[in-house]
DNA sequence: TTGAAAGCGCTAACAG
DNA sequence: CTGTTAGCGCTTTCAA
């Protein structure tokens, strides 16, 4: 038998094998065009019959710089919310012939930041970032080095970088100003913790939605930390119950929404439901609901163009990127 | 103004600011313990003000082999269904100070052989694919060269290589058999594209389920090529229509499964709807369904698992693992 | 315990 | 058009 490992052939093994220099053949892999074409076969054969690939680490620790490889760090790996904005940006990669590196901080800021360093010392081209954390400072050393980094989702802390946001807040405005110009005023909001970005500033801005209408807002009718749809449901069920009952509810997430359309619909109750975040199969909630809904992949492709524009030379300053918001109509499936 | 672009501090850097030798430097960043205490400070410091950074496409380089690195290829980065795979693996490779480089082939063998060879070319230190093609000779050179594959989801051809998949046909016999002790026999059938693994395997299961009850399938109730929700729809519909129409419906995959829902809800026909592949809101659904249902998270876990095994040095033979399915209640949301 | 020298596989610079 | 030499930043002998 062979050995249990044959070693990879190298530049030079082609070299000897094809009787040419150690640099032809690194011409010919190349397709440099100044090569003889008689040698050019020669090496070329030799390479198919030792099998030989060229070692991109080594090419790449020569050339000093491009790893050509995009490192993205997200919050969550499992969250569907992230698989569009990953999509995106593996997909501008390769147009650019780089390749994606999917991390997850898993909400932990510690965690996070290992990552990212661990990334800088794998010499990634560039970093797309959703935090966890709010302190960013450890990278600004990195980034005057030239590497980009890119927030996405959540802005980071502490650091001028590219931000790519969504409009939350006016979002929230925009779905609070329809309900009220519905005639709904008392209008339930159910969040989840407000240490998440986007729970505050949906938050603000159904605040300041009301407040601009000068309509008051129930605290009865807010719930916090409602984490899975039971919660909601279980949330909705209490206000539902009250004396004065709301006649609306904004649903901060996704989870949120699914938990509140259960209980309102369970009830057949007329109350309106208004959500944050489309996914797949709203189209077969059983009642109509509204949605705030937005381009996650567009965060992602805008993402990786700024990430590309600063691996491009772009010294301009940082900017804040804010992608709007649009109220669409889901469900109603099952009348 | 600095230069534009600090160059990256090297172990070289330190080694001259602390007034000690390369070796030493190295000997601290990889944390051996035979060294000074004193000079030890002195370096820390020094890498501490230089910013410091080990470059890991170097040490790569000299230690010949181990980039830390697993590749993923999966048929297409957009889909809900990779999610829950490609973060097991992510999850795998962490325990293990790995990263995963993850890429897309858009179910282009051409493509998925491009990315292949060019992870390869970056040294992966093992690959995880979701094959698109079914020729997978090319891989053979690598594969000796000590690089593991393992094929997920679908097999590959024509390399002996770990798999890891879905019993999709004893899913599909499960399913036929407890709609057959149901007292259906005019049962529907939705399937996409037979050129797909996954597709074949459950129309055999069908197959061998109604054969072994001595129940023909009647041409009329295979719907094929159904790609989309309404393609199933459609089909659906038709099949309603029938002057003798079916009784149960067995969905492919949940697009189909949606459309056959959608059709059979909206004419409330107390058709049995079967599906594959349950998805996050499935309890939404409408009217209570069936579902095939398996644990997508375990196929990428288990992947990762024979991906480090053979790492780590098992040269056992390839193997094939199958991973059950269990059919699961699930929808009656609206009733 | 510390250091000098060699070299991983490749590309850049410069001759021939 | 082709080859020689040096060296990317690190780890690995092997001496001191």
């Amino acid at each position: 038998m062979a050995a249990q490992q044959p070693k990879r052939p190298t530049m030079n093994d082609v070299a000897r094998d094809a009787d040419v220099s150690l640099k032809t053949v690194s011409r010919v892999v190349n397709r440099m065009t100044t090569v003889d074409p008689a040698m050019t076969d020669r090496v070329l054969v030799s390479i198919r019959r030792l099998g030989y690939r060229r070692n991109d680490v080594a090419a790449t620790l020569r050339t000093g710089t491009e790893t050509r490889t995009i490192g993205l760090i997200t919050a969550d790996l499992q969250n569907a919310f992230y698989t569009p904005i990953a999509a995106a940006i593996a997909s501008a990669a390769r147009a650019r012939d780089f390749h994606l590196i999917t991390a997850s901080s898993e909400e932990s800021p510690d965690l996070e930041k290992a990552t990212v360093l661990d990334l800088f010392q794998r010499r990634v081209s560039g970093l797309v970032i959703v935090p966890s954390g709010d302190n960013h400072r450890y990278l600004r050393t990195e980034v005057k080095m030239g590497t980009p980094v890119v927030f996405v989702d959540r802005p980071g802390g502490g650091l001028r970088a590219d931000a790519v946001l969504l409009d939350n807040a006016g979002g929230a405005a925009a779905a609070v100003d329809e309900l009220l110009a519905a005639g709904h005023t008392r209008i339930a909001v159910l969040l989840d913790s407000l240490e998440i970005y986007t729970m505050r500033e949906r938050h603000a801005g159904v605040q300041v939605a009301l407040e601009r209408a000068g309509v008051a807002l129930d605290p009865a009718l807010v719930g916090h930390r409602l984490h899975t749809p039971d919660d909601a449901a279980a949330a909705v069920a209490t206000m539902l119950d009250l004396r004065r009952p709301p006649t609306a509810v904004l649903c901060g997430n996704n989870r949120s929404l699914i938990g509140a359309v259960d209980q309102v619909w369970r009830r057949r109750s007329d109350v309106a439901v208004v959500g944050f975040d489309d996914f797949e199969t709203s189209r077969l909630l059983p009642m109509p609901v509204r949605i705030v809904n937005y381009d996650a992949a567009e965060l992602g492709r805008i993402a990786a163009e700024r990430a590309f524009a600063r691996l491009d030379g772009d010294t301009s300053a940082a900017r804040t990127i804010l992608l709007p918001t649009e109220l669409v109509s889901r469900g109603g499936f099952a009348r």
